[in-house]
DNA sequence: CACGGACGTCAGAGTAGCGTCAAGACATGA
DNA sequence: TCATGTCTTGACGCTACTCTGACGTCCGTG
């Protein structure tokens, strides 16, 4: 989930925003002013921040400056000012893209997008599944501990990870694997699942994280 | 120096961009239209892009996915067309930035700065990779130890190298060194990355950083 | 308590995919 | 034009992954 934060002094701005970016599923932060915005940023860490220039406490490209200092979070800037000056010197003090107000909310939407593409993409990479003693990266294909899997074993594996706590029935992964024509092959399951907790768990004889579930299924319990 | 590859059609546009970018010590290619502009990416591997939308040949969005397809350089594009639809467009293809024309010389600077700030921050980071005995300069494309590399060498290792640690599939390998129609052509990769090892690794034959993941990719381990 | 069905485990056959060598096709510059 | 280096293509042995069969074990049921 991306979180957003959104500095404006301007009410029905902040509340436009808000609603907009909400619907989209984006997590919402709101600030009035520069030092809050700052406060804001150093403890909840967005991954994207919108700014208005024209705030009553700081200048625009202090706020800039002032999260520049230790973050290189993305900073989209909105403002009502439309000279050429003010958006050079917002653009070189670090701001990543610039919005003269009043702006089309669906433009500034793509330019979101645009701004987090990047970022989104290497956030997605983080994404880490803890099992047992092992971290598990579904996206690089990596596992701690030096442990290495075959492709049938990532692909048991990863239908598994993606389903945490809930019951897989071995007609899902068959098919997902195999194909539609292999429903009666359990034999399979069996005996990749044997492979998978030789690798995985501490005591492969008995199996903390990867449940069998008698005459169903699998289960991955985190 | 950062190297920007201008597309335009109209010629005093080029010309006038040209010489502004080249007295701020860029280094500057043109292309007069779409295919033209791919070529040219292919081959001088610019920093930037300056993309024009009204293209002769191609659609500009076409060009965006054409070099989405293998780059992740920087696309600011310019356009006549000032149509959010535009905009929204161009920017969820790949596009980092959309200027409309007619545009102010020093706010089309200020943002070329803005968008080659991360990249160049990441490129410093690539700067010098160490492999085993060698040490590699990615930008300037030597190897210690008075090592050579072929075009194609240096285009597959610098993609393992861009992801250290990584899985690169053998799919994204193919695609982005020699196009989408040579998806089966394994061989290709089991030939080069011999060379590879050949040349890098100490034990070619049993390879430490340069590592087959079999049935699925390479990997480059630090 | 005995039986049957489903699961776990082991070991070996078959095979896809990899590493390697080598030679022909092509491009590039002298 | 030739010479050199690079890319492409073919052939072949070998590794390790997948598949298969045999057998042992566990658990619920009658």
């Amino acid at each position: 989930m991306t979180r957003i934060l959104i500095v404006d002094d301007e009410p029905q701005i902040l509340r436009a925003l808000r609603i907009n970016l909400v619907a989209r599923q984006y997590e919402v932060a709101l600030a009035a002013d520069g030092s809050a915005a700052l406060r804001e940023a150093a403890q909840w860490h967005p991954d994207l921040v919108l700014l208005d220039l024209g705030l009553p406490d700081l200048d625009g490209v202090d706020v800039i400056h002032g999260l520049r200092g230790w973050t290189t979070v993305p900073i989209v800037v909105l403002s009502g000012r439309a000279g050429n000056q003010d958006k050079i010197e917002a653009l070189d003090a670090g701001a990543d893209d610039y919005v003269t107000k009043p702006f089309n909310i669906e433009e500034l939407l793509a330019r979101v997008r645009a701004v987090t593409r990047r970022t989104r993409a290497q956030e997605a990479e983080l994404a880490a599944v803890q099992l047992g003693d092992h971290t598990i990266d579904l996206t690089n294909k990596t596992i701690s501990g030096g442990v290495r899997l075959t492709p049938t074993e990532w692909h048991i594996l990863e239908i598994l990870l993606r389903n945490p706590g809930r019951l897989v029935s071995q007609r899902q992964l068959l098919t997902e694997v195999w194909g539609t024509k292999y429903l009666k092959e359990t034999h399979y399951l069996r005996q990749y699942m044997v492979q998978l907790r030789r690798k995985l768990e501490r005591d492969p004889a008995h199996p903390v994280h990867l449940i069998t579930e008698l005459g169903m299924g699998y289960r991955y319990l985190p």
